[in-house]
DNA sequence: CTTAACAAGTTAAACGTTTAACCTTATTAG
DNA sequence: CTAATAAGGTTAAACGTTTAACTTGTTAAG
């Protein structure tokens, strides 16, 4: 049998409201007592039963963590390493997550994540583009949304997000202080605000430096932004035009499919075209040459989502905030 | 504000005993009254509180599901589709999952999941290989432990494996009944008891049909199952003996990183030398040529070790279980 | 007709916390 | 010296369920 708040009371020689009162720092108890309690707490190897307090306070102690089934099964541990690190500050602030998938394909009839149905969450993380469907039937439920590497394109919500815009910015300004001044970019499924904006800050980047855009070197066709579509991309790119020396890619996975692409028809990298990716994912690492790219912390991504959702649940903040991330540069052997 | 037991029973006119007892399918109901009762929960969407139910129930309706950092953040979805049948499943049988990583290099000393420390799940579900130390912490608590994907060494634990000797033995009967004769093995990781048996079915399937064991067409000198390792096994096959026309690679990842040797060095597959890997990945598709392996269904095991985690906790199975999942052989190109 | 057995509920205690309201005793202000 | 305040607790109700024990009415058996 797990001890309880009594056997605690008991064995310090004290009423379990005094138990509670230590154990949430009240500070009407005096130091001596709060030892006696402490020392029986560490005695007993006392844990307070989430269920009685998630009874009593309302709350349920969990926050639920909504990704799409495809994020989650992606090759890349990108939204994986962002659960971890939630999952790292959850341990922090004491809270449990309950992660789940919803089909990519989510629409109006789907039924919601259980948690969502039984209230077992007191807010819920989104992480990553999901459907716009689950968002407004998630709204009708009082808790907390928050979003993490997405941002809808409608509401007001707390998010922590990447600094796309910079980053393409700074990934440009790369290639162009190595000499490039023929620089394309390639892209996929352009909807997608961080594309759009990583496609924004490529075109920023042009202008301010005095480069011309020219449109010929610009793909963003492909549906998705998969190695595949990376592939094909460049594939396409080079049917455009030929008249190119480096190439900025929306993500890490197709810049590895363009590289593929690259090779195959004899093009040296960084040699003839020099290449950057974004988001730095395991796999840039063991290409030949070692890929570029823009290094995306995303394990404090997940930390900080998890700060903010804290901080909403304990009325810290009040209005949404978004927080752009950073990222850094990695310059490795593709430029 | 949910609503609870008590509007529910208000809005039947019933007693909230009466409202519990047709929520648990009691018979004592009459049809009637059952009938009352089912309108009033759908009306005033109602859904039990988990925290209630946990308290007096003695039962958190929480699973704790527990792999290492590195195999949630395999490139490979391997584990995170059992995770995502545990899920599935998990949803049917109503209980949710608490997911948490451990370093792989977890030892004696370092802290256990939060949500063993305060009981705050029902069962855990171990996927993967993991530290011996970890079992035997945890086995200090009473909560039923399980296995899938990896059995510890000691203990007697109810399970869901891979059945990889049967696998094994079927991989290379399939390279034997296309002529092969001259089949090698590469393996790493050698200790772990799913590397082996696929090893013991490699060398079962020979002496079934026949043909010697050579171990210099035997490389498991690899200290883990990467692709890299894959590519390093390969090479070292070659300084042993080139006299070979079949690959069998302990897993899909080694397969791949042998083909690229295969590759590098000018042999053709499968015209000059066959290969086959063994897990089904994702990867195994897009690869030129595609790879034959053996299929393992993941996501089944995955629902397959909850619902034996749910038996076990309804006292359906009392003593331990083991159970193989049959694999099932997908010839592609490469053999 | 009496008694037993059953059907279909209801009552109330219990689960382990939290917390508002209360109670002592000691200290301080006037 | 009295009254107010502070310090350091305690009491008891409440949270939303479950379930053993009880009640009431009906049917069956003898």
């Amino acid at each position: 049998m797990r001890s309880t708040i009594k056997d605690v009371a008991k064995k310090a020689d004290v009423s379990t409201a005094t138990v509670s009162l230590v154990i949430h720092e009240n500070k009407r108890i005096s130091t001596d007592t709060r030892r006696k309690v402490f020392k029986a707490i560490k005695e007993l190897n006392y844990h307070p039963s989430h269920s009685a307090r998630g009874l009593v306070s309302r709350q349920t102690g969990n926050i639920g963590f909504i990704l799409t089934d495809d994020h989650f099964l992606r090759t890349e541990p990108f939204y994986t390493r962002i659960f971890l690190g939630t999952e790292f500050e959850a341990r922090e602030s004491a809270y449990y997550i309950l992660l789940t998938t919803i089909p990519s394909s989510f629409k109006e009839g789907d039924p919601l994540p259980r948690f969502v149905l039984e209230g077992n969450v007191d807010g819920i993380i989104i992480a990553g583009k999901v459907p716009a469907d689950i968002i407004s039937k998630l709204n009708s439920y009082k808790m907390p949304l928050t979003f993490v590497d997405y941002y809808p394109p409608f509401g007001d919500y707390s998010a922590i997000l990447i600094d796309n815009l910079n980053g393409g910015l700074q990934a440009v300004e790369h290639l162009i202080s190595l000499g490039h001044q023929k620089i394309a970019f390639i892209g996929g499924d352009i909807e997608h605000p961080s594309i759009r904006d990583r496609f924004l800050g490529y075109k920023t980047a042009l202008e301010k430096k005095g480069l011309n855009f020219d449109s010929a070197k610009v793909v963003t066709t492909e549906s998705d932004t998969s190695r595949e579509s990376g592939y094909q991309a460049a594939k396409r790119l080079f049917q455009n035009t030929t008249d190119l020396t480096s190439i900025f890619a929306c993500n890490d996975a197709m810049a590895i499919g363009a590289m593929q692409y690259l090779k195959t028809k004899g093009y040296r990298i960084p040699q003839d075209i020099s290449i950057i990716g974004f988001d730095d994912v395991e796999a840039g690492l063991s290409t030949n040459p070692s890929l570029s790219t823009m290094k995306v912390p995303k394990i404090e991504m997940g930390a900080k989502i998890m700060q903010l959702m804290s901080d909403i649940l304990k009325n810290k903040t009040k209005t949404a905030v978004k927080i752009l991330v950073p990222v850094e540069l990695v310059a490795r052997e593709s430029t």
